[in-house]
Parts: C-alpha cells; structure tokens; sequence
RNA sequence: GCCGGAGUGGCGGAACUGGUCAGACGCGCACGACUCAAAAUCGUGUAUCGAAAGGUGUGUGGGUUCGACUCCCACCUCCGGCACCA
C-alpha cells in the first residue's frame, strides 16, 4: 500500500504543471474571461509570510475553480519591489539595491511556486524594471500634461528617521508608517497629484462596485466629503470679507463669534489692535508639530483680533474675530462661525474666553428605545402614537403631547396639574385622527429631552419627558380595556410612578443641557432665528443660505497626494528643469528615466535626494531650447508602480503602449480583488485614482479598475500578538511546506477560520489537515465497486453543491469542513467507486492540488485534474431526499419523523400526533394551536 | 468622541432568509484497541445540573413570537479604522 509522501508529489507535480503550462491565460479564446487579483508582494529580505499565503491560496482556489468551469482565467502575480526596505538593507550591506531585490524576488518566486500557486509565470512584472517604469513614468507625463501633476511648496511631513517627506496617508498619529519617529513639517518644493479632482467621483463611483461594505465606508471616510454652504461675514470699517464654511447654516444666528486659522491670509491683513499679540501666536502655532495641532483633547487657544468685529449677514449682529489653531487652515476655507451652542469646539473655546452662547436650535426628538422615533423612517412608526408625560425638571408640573406618524404634533396642552385627563384626552384626540378605534397596548416607556417654553427667567428650559407610547390599531376591545388599565395604572401621571422613569442622571443631562455645560450638536427646530423660527434644522439649512447669499459646495478632507520621495530607490521624475523654459517634460522617445548606478545611494540631511551628487546625471540639455538644464532628483513614491500594475500583467512584454486595447477591453475590469485591509485606503484610492484618470484619456475601457474588493483577516502569533521579526514569532512557510507540505498548509490556512476575520496561528492545529489529506489519501487506495450507498451518495451531491457556493463565497473553512464531513462518510462506506470517488477529488482540487492529482492520476486519468470540469449537483437525487420533521411541544422540540419533501400540510399535522411521543405530551390537552411548516416542523400549542 | 465589526464548549470556530432537542468540522483532552513500550494510527466519549425523568445554557437585562445565537431596545466588554474636517 502506498504512503503518502508530500515531498515526492508535491515537486513532481509542479514540474509537470510548469512543464505542461496548463495555468497560462490565453488572449486569443472565446470562453469567457475570469480575472482574479491578489496584491503583488513587496519582496522583502524575509521572505513570504502567512498573510500572502492566505491570501494567495485563497483566490488560488477560486481561480481553479473558474478554471475548471471553463473559464479563459489570468491569474497573475509580479514584484512591487520599490521601496524604503529595499534601500535602507542595501545601505547597511553595501550593495545595489538591484542586486538585493533580485535575490529576494527570486526567492519569493521559489517560495511561492512551491504552494503550487496557479500564477501564470510567463506574466510576472517588476516596478523595478526599466521595462515597467517606463510605463509609470508615461502616465506621469500624461498626468503633467493635463495639469494634474504640479510642483508646490507646502509644509510637507517630514521623517527625520528615514529622510523622506511623506503623504498624509503615511502618517499616523503624527509619526512615520514605516518607522514610528515623529514626523516634523518642512516647507519643501513637492510634487503633487491633483487627486482632489477625482474627489467626488472616486466617492460616488463606490456607489457601483461590489466592495465590501467596510470597505467602501472606509474610502468615503478617508475622501471625507460634506456638503455645507460658504457664508461671508463682512468686516465692519473695512472691504474685507470672512468666507467661512460650515455644514451648519440653520445655526447661523447662533454665531457669537469668527475663527480664522493661523494661516490663513486675512489674519496678517486685517488691523488689528493688537498686533504683537497676533503675530506671536501665529508664529508659536506654526512652531507646533501636526500631532500637538491636531489633538482634540489638548485646551483650546487662541488670541482676539483687537477691534476687527465681523458683521453676521443673517442678523446684522457684530461679532468678535479670533485666531485660533483649532481651525485647521487646509480644509474648508480656513475660518469658521462659531455657534458654541451647537457645536462642541466652539463651547469649549466660548467657555474659557467667556463669549456669549446663543441657543437657536430647539432639540424636538423623541427618544424612545433609543430610536429617534421622530426621523426614524421604521415601519412601526408609521403605525405609532406616543403621548408624552412631561415633568419639569425643577417644578412638579406636568405637560402632556402626542406625536404621531413620523409627525410631531405639538404639544396639546400647557402645564397641568391633572396629568390623567390630560392623557386621556390626548388619547382620545389621537384615535380621532388616525382612525384607530382605540389603544391595544403601552410598547414601552423611554425618555424624552426636548425643550419647551416656559417663561422661566425669560429663557428656553429644558425638560425631562417620560414617555408612553400607544400603538394604536383595530383590534380586540375587550382584550384592550384591560390593557388599557394596567397602562393607566401602570404609566400613568401618579407622581410616584413618574419618579420611576425620571432618574437623576436624566434629570443632570437636562440640567447640564440648559445650563451650557452639555452641548446640543443635533438637528431640531429653530428658535431664536428671525423669520425662520419654526423650521427644521434640515430644510432650514438651503434656506439661510440664499437668504444670506451664501453658496452651497462640497468640501473633502482629502488632500492632493505628495507624489515626491527624496530618496534613491524609485521611479525617477521624468522632468527637467530649465532656467529659461521651466519645468520640461523628458520627451516621450526618451523614457525611461533609468536610475544611475551609483556608489553612495544615502539619503542627505538636506532633503536633497541622492541622485543630486551625480552631475553626469543631473546635467542633461533642455529638451526644449537645448540650454543647460538639471533633471528632477525627487523619485516617486512606490505607490506608483502599484497604482496600475493589474494593467500590465494585460499585456506584460509590450514595447508600444503599456498594454494594447483590445487586450485591456478582453481581460478588463478584475473581476474579484483580494487584499490587506491595510490598503483599502491608500493603495485602492490611488490606483482607483489612476484608473479613472486613464479613462478619462479613452486608454482603459471602464472607469472603475475593480469589479469587487474583499479583504483578508490578518493572521497574528500564536497569543494573538502581531508577527514581527522583533518578537521573533514570524512563521516560515519554507519549514511548514517541508515537513507538513503545501497542500496541508494550504487546507490549514483556508481551514483555521473565516477568511475576512483576524485569526491566531495555532502550530498544532495543522495536524489536523495533514490527517484529513493522509485519510483521503488512504482512501484512495481502496477504490471499488459499482455503486455508492444512498446516503453517501446524497451527501456527495449536497457536498459539490455547499463547495461551489461557499468558494464563490469565501466560506473556505466551512467548504473544508464539508470535504471533511464527506471523506469521513466515504470512509465508513463498504466501498467506494471510481466515480463519486472523482466526483470528491475535483472539489478537493482547489484547495489541495498536489495530492488531488496525484490521486487522479491513479485512477486513471490522463489529463490534469485542473482541466477537468468542475462537477454539479445532482439536484434529482437532493429532490428524492426526505425531510426530518420536528414536532415542538410548546416550543420544545419532543420529536422527529420522516416525510417525503412534497407532504401538505394536512399530512404532517395528522403525521405528527400519530406519533406515540406526541400523544404522550399532548395528553388530555387540546391543541390551541398548531403551526406547520412544510419540510421543517410542526408546532404545537397547548 | 465618531464610524465599522464581534462577544457561542478547554481552544479555532458551525448553525440557510427566526424553525429538526445549539455546539457541525477540526484541535485538545479522557478511555479503549494495536505495541515489550512509546509515537503514529484506529475506535468511543467530551456544554452544564441531575441517579433518572427532566431542567439550564449562545456577554448582561428586557421585549416581540407558537418558536430567538438569529429580530427590536438598553447596557457591558473586546477588536479595527478615523479623530479639533466646522
């Protein structure tokens, strides 16, 4: 009998796949196209990690699958072997960075060819080669030439550490991505890429990809669009204008004061009295680093702009101006109208500089089981009528209101003494106008802040509501009379019961609302505003804005993207500086920009890339006037090369163009792309960016790269820590394939949870594969006969049926448990034939190819396994199966019987209490109730 | 603070759109077989209380339902992302 021996089959396997080139992508077929992407690696010195295998195997599995369904399908991989790591290791060692990022790839592609990765090799890119980058630094041209590359002195992040400047993106919590050390602002000549065009489209496009959904919350987050109107605020005794943004207009007569941002410009032009004060604040604000500037907790600060008072166009009021670094110069127009009634930043910096608060929203909500029920758009709303009980929160008087149908009603009355009639004539009032004849039942009791006139001091109070909701609808009177009472009794006003709803720490919000220590930031009802006193915040909002001729825009958190890196390992910038013609464009017949070997590649504390030493390089004539003239030093940042490498893979060796169209438009758009969680922000916006911008040029036939985006769940250490060469409890695949094999590493991985959560390493847990496959394998060896038992055989047919839709699904641990579940019957089967036996090894296929070819092979076959094709439910033979019915007693489960699938309802009833079990529990009793459901259950009442 | 996601056995995790006594599959563990012995392998068992009948159990507390891990509400905990974006 034969053993299994990975190590044999596994090397045999892969010669003869590579041998053979069963994986090549064909661009002449007319099957249809299947285009699965994995992230390409940055090939590193330490080889692949457990994460690339996760998710390598797992869209490996998918494309073998459409493989075998077949499909025309271009599974690629390549290098994305830019970058810091790369250079900063080549530095240490004293070599090239090519020479380094040879080995590694070559290593990486060892290591993945040993998974039995189905990649067609013959496709494989480098952003590291000329060939490629050339590429790259055409789409740059492109970009220059349409003014969405531009060159910009800006306060660029600075790493210290690893001499670079950096993107917003690479900066977290105010420290370096890569590195940790705090990031430090220099003013730099940068270039930049206009992404903030694409804004609204990279927003509204996700409207029409199939990302998950995560994800897509994630780029909006990041793109961070709002809409608002900008108002100016003129300047009194002067021409100047304050435009400030804000998404809050219907708060406009709220505004008891102006910020601008130390940056921005009308700061140093207005006069200001106290000049000297203003100067020396800008100046320390511009000394504070980006994590000081920006953390929200730290007290605000800020100086006044003695004697410039803005105007409010709503109500003519004068307003004091303020400097404060709270208001962040990039975003918006740099200056804000602080309403600190409604909005918390404002409040705090009101509270410590003693400015006026105003309160011109009024918070009319109702919260009851913590909906909003007044905006909630749930369907028991529509149904619903709450009388609210008011109870003051300083005085014994109570108030009551009803609200009905997603329609505040106002109150009915004012201050009573008599809370019960009040109620019941609400009550009556309300089955009046909605029609139902009376009330079926008290839902719940919640609470309700709002506010209401009460004359008290001559301000707006705050109150405490307790609610009673009734839901009113047609119904049994009789059973409601008595319902009706225990709410009465139960919720109505006798004051002890209102103590229960009302407790302190409600009584405290309502307290701290009123007295200007808690904030009020919702929508609600204006007050205190003029002409539009009344409205809601949300129709108010258009409105104010015409009324003060104000304009409505959209505004983005999103900035241009720093596309410069002063270092030596990337693409260089294709551009050449003249003093006579300016920035110049290497002429398209010139590219690529090859890097020049070079010696010293160090980054220079100037912020001067390396390759500014080498005059040969930098001296280059114009291209324009033929005058000297100096090559942009700057490199790209590798997320160039990443931005649109699924296009060449299209069309990997083409000299022309980077990929020919008739190519892109067969192979175009990928169909399903799976990666880190950690790019769904950067490199998915970036490349999205670049994709859209192509289409734009009529170069790539869709504007959107992606047709669906998934992400694998990271794999952590064994104790759930983070896997790093520091800890020193990184995973070695080359170890695991040795001893283990691929395919049990592969199983295990798919095996060990589900794909799209983070799961712990567990080292013991790959025993568990490995037996499945040697079970299968010995299984193998005991092929016969001529038929399958009939269960095992409806299992088979269960089990292709929850493979293929679990693949399609990403549910790979549990289409392995199913295979398990399946060897295990086979197992336990007198015998086993060729057939079904074939049957189970193509669904295995995917997931363990090596063994499952070489079992294949043993019966007989000829042909890879992963040619053949990919087996389909025999839905006559799942149609012929029985269904277990269960029979519940009062909800308990008290017994089971067989029925055929097509049995009435009748059948089952009278099946069910025929059933000695049943009589027994049913007893005397009659059935108040019976429930049957067809092909599931009986149910009964007693 | 805001936005997501998740809380199920000793562990990783199953459970279709609420419906066959929740815990599949795998790991681990216990016992048994084989062995001089061990490993490997195979078999049996493995939420919990109870002698049994029968209870109780999916973070906590309520609710809806004939029936809830699944739906609704409140709360607690953990993870991820964003965070003075007006």
């Amino acid at each position: 009998m034969k053993q299994y021996d990975h190590r044999k089959i596994e090397g045999k396997w892969q010669e003869e796949w590579e041998k053979a080139d069963i994986y090549a992508a064909n661009d002449a077929s007319d099957k249809k196209k299947f285009y699965p992407l994995v992230e390409f690696p940055f090939p590193s010195g330490s080889g692949l990690h457990t994460g690339h295998i996760r998710s390598y195997t797992a869209m490996d599995i998918v494309a073998r699958k459409h493989r075998m369904q077949g499909e025309n399908v271009l599974y690629p991989i390549g290098w994305d072997a830019f970058g810091l790591p790369t250079e900063n290791y080549a530095i240490k060692t004293g070599r090239q960075p090519k020479d380094v990022t040879k080995e590694n790839t070559d290593n990486f592609r060892r290591q993945l060819k040993s998974l039995g990765l189905s990649f067609d090799w013959s496709r494989e890119v480098n952003t590291t080669d000329p060939e490629y980058f050339k590429w790259t630094q055409w789409i740059f041209l492109k970009m220059y030439e349409k003014g969405l590359a531009y060159k910009a002195k800006i306060a660029i992040n600075w790493c210290p550490k690893d001499k670079i400047g950096l993107a917003n993106e690479e900066v977290v919590n105010g420290c370096c991505e890569r590195c940790g050390t705090p990031v430090e602002q220099r003013e730099k000549e940068q270039w930049m890429l206009a992404i903030t065009k694409y804004a609204d489209r990279l927003y509204d496009d996700l409207d029409g990809v199939d990302y998950l959904e995560r994800i897509k919350i994630q780029q909006r987050n990041w793109i961070g669009r709002s809409e608002g109107a900008e108002i100016s605020f003129p300047v009194k005794d002067s021409k100047e204008n304050i435009q400030v943004f804000t998404t809050r207009p219907d708060t406009l007569f709220g505004v008891t004061y102006v910020v601008l941002a130390p940056e921005h410009p009308l700061v140093s032009r207005l006069s200001a009295a106290n000049r000297d004060a203003v100067d020396s604040y800008v100046s320390s604000a511009s000394k504070k680093d980006e994590i000081e500037r920006t953390d929200a907790k730290k007290e605000k600060t800020g100086v006044r702009l003695e004697g410039v008072v803005a105007v409010n166009p709503a109500n003519g009021v004068e307003v004091p101006v303020f400097v404060a670094d709270y208001v962040l110069a990039q975003y918006g127009t740099g200056a804000v109208m602080a309403v600190p009634a409604h909005d918390e930043r404002d409040l705090s910096f009101a509270k410590k500089y003693d400015l006026p608060i105003r309160l011109v929203i009024e918070p009319l909500f109702v919260k009851t089981d913590g909906v909003d029920a007044v905006r909630s758009d749930k369907p028991f709303v529509e149904r619903t009528a709450a009388l609210c009980i008011v109870k003051h929160w300083s005085e014994d008087t109570y108030l009551c209101s009803k609200w009905k149908s997603n329609d505040w009603q106002g109150f009915i009355t004012g201050g009573v003494e008599d809370g019960e009639s009040v109620a019941l004539a609400a009550e009556r009032e309300i089955a009046e106008e909605t029609g139902y004849k009376s009330a079926k039942y008290v839902r719940t009791c919640g609470r309700l802040h709002s506010q209401f006139y009460h004359g008290v001091k001559g301000v707006n109070r705050f109150a405490h509501f307790d609610v009673v909701y009734l839901e009113l609808q047609d119904g049994d009177v009789a059973e409601m009379a008595q319902e009706e009472k225990d709410l009465h009794d139960v919720h109505w006003v006798s004051r002890s019961d209102v103590r229960n709803f009302v407790n302190r720490e409600d009584m405290k919000t309502a307290w701290d609302m009123f007295s200007g220590s808690q904030c009020l930031t919702g929508d609600g009802i204006l007050a205190n505003s003029g002409a539009f006193d009344g409205l809601d915040s949300e129709g108010a909002r258009r409105k104010i804005t015409d009324a003060v001729g104000g304009s409505w825009v959209k505004k983005f958190k999103l900035r241009d993207w720093v596309f410069s890196r002063q270092r030596y390992w990337g693409e260089p910038m294709p551009m050449i500086y003249c003093a006579r013609c300016g920035w110049v464009p290497v002429p398209e017949k010139d590219l690529p920009v090859e890097l020049p070997a070079v010696q010293k590649y160090e980054p220079t504390d100037t912020g001067e890339s390396p390759l500014a030493a080498i005059d040969e390089w930098v001296n280059v004539k114009c291209p324009n006037c033929s005058g000297p003239a100096r090559r942009e030093t700057d490199t790209m940042p590798n997320w160039a090369g990443s931005s649109w490498y699924f296009l060449r893979y299209v069309d990997p060796k083409n000299k022309e163009v980077f990929a020919d169209p008739k190519k892109l438009s067969l192979w175009t758009p990928i169909d399903w792309y799976n990666g880190g969680m950690e790019h769904t922000t950067l490199h998915l916006l970036y490349s999205r960016f670049w994709h859209k911008f192509l289409f734009d040029l009529g170069l790539v036939p869709t504007s959107e790269p992606y047709l669906k985006r998934t992400s694998h769940g990271m794999i952590l250490a064994e104790g759930g820590e983070k896997m790093s060469k520091s800890r020193g409890n990184v995973i070695n695949p080359d170890d695991l394939v040795d001893t283990y094999g691929a395919d049990t590493l592969r199983v295990y991985e798919m095996f060990m949870g589900p794909f799209d959560q983070a799961i712990s390493w567990d080292g013991r847990g790959l025993i568990g594969p490995r037996r499945f496959i040697e079970r299968v394998y010995s299984l193998a060896q005991e092929v016969s006969g001529e038929s399958l038992g009939r269960e095992a055989d409806v299992l088979l047919q269960k089990t292709v049926q929850k493979v293929s839709v679990d693949i399609e699904s990403m549910g790979f641990n549990t289409a392995i448990s199913a295979l398990m579940i399946l060897a295990n019957k086979l197992g336990d089967e007198a015998n086993v034939p060729k057939e079904p036996f074939s049957t189970f090894l193509r669904l295995l296929a995917p997931f363990a190819p090596h063994v499952a070819e070489e079992l294949w092979h043993d019966l007989g076959n000829k042909d890879s396994i992963h040619m053949a094709p990919w087996p389909v439910a025999d839905q006559s033979k799942l149609a012929e199966e029985e269904s277990t019915i269960a029979v519940q007693i009062n909800g308990k489960v008290r017994a089971t019987f067989k029925a055929s699938k097509a049995a009435t309802k009748d059948d089952l009833e009278g099946a069910a209490f025929s059933l000695d079990e049943v009589k027994k529990w049913v007893g005397e009793n009659n059935p108040k109730k019976v429930i049957v459901v067809p092909g599931r259950l009986v149910s009964i009442v007693i």
